[in-house]
DNA sequence: TATAAGAAGATAAAAATTACCTTATTTTTG
DNA sequence: CAAAAATAAGGTAATTTTTATCTTCTTATA
């Protein structure tokens, strides 16, 4: 019950960047350096927010990585997912077929309804509050 | 970001014998087998929610399993937290020290607020409401 | 063309999860 | 008292996830 260290150290990259002027090129080297995420590791994690289409990258010399949006576009529940993939509290959530009992259960809504509080919370957190 | 299929197990667990007399003895293999639970993985379960104080068990023959309190007096939470420990969306949120960054983030006081609704939301749910 | 950067993928160590099995131990029943 | 029924406790093991590193490749710029 709890994000992987990737997602956390994918927020604080992103927190980085939206701290930067949102054009500002950044070396991942120094996200890492000034957000304390192993630099190897950050390398794997900018790879997939990239692919999720939340970064900008540029190869060579003077390359590095900023934001694809500005900060108040991004929501922490639009990271969190290009990490861990969607939040799903349960597994019926997701996939009610693989549960027996799906129709007469009476815990399935109610994972249903707080997953999706928790859900909305975070995509309501944009990284345009998260400045400070 | 979802909870273990042991606490899954455990809440059919305490629903089925919700559904009996509270004071009504159970066999483990017969919830084993009535809520499609692998019987030996259930016995470890059984244990840790006795060890909580949740269950009743009692051996020898007619022996069994039953609950230790009326169905309203135990939470979701109680049954999720006995199995897969106390709920944390963030490692910060239990363990503030070992982040540096811990006073100046910003990401901490949503962790710390998103966890608590979610928390509050399982402790109200208890199971005889879950009584269908 | 040399250098600075990210891309991609292989590898691997560690931890968590899921599950099963065996050996006690306890309690009832015949 | 003995047999049977049931949980208790704990060890083992397979699988998956997580975390991380390293190497090689590609690209862009000075």
């Amino acid at each position: 019950m709890q994000i992987t260290r990737q997602a956390d150290y994918a927020i604080r990259a992103v927190r980085y960047l939206a701290r930067q002027g949102s054009s500002q090129r950044v070396a991942t080297s120094t996200v890492a350096r000034e957000m304390k995420i192993p630099p190897s590791f950050l390398a794997k994690i900018i790879s997939q927010l990239s692919i999720a289409g939340l970064l900008h990258t540029s190869r060579g010399a003077r390359g590095g990585v900023s934001l694809a949006h500005e900060p108040k576009e991004i929501s922490v529940l639009d990271v969190v997912e290009a990490i861990d993939g969607p939040i799903l509290l349960n597994e019926c959530v997701g996939d009610p077929t693989g549960c027996t009992f799906i129709e007469e259960c009476p815990m399935h809504p109610i994972w249903v309804d707080v997953q999706q509080q928790l859900v909305e919370r975070l995509r309501n957190t944009n990284f345009a509050s998260l400045k400070k």
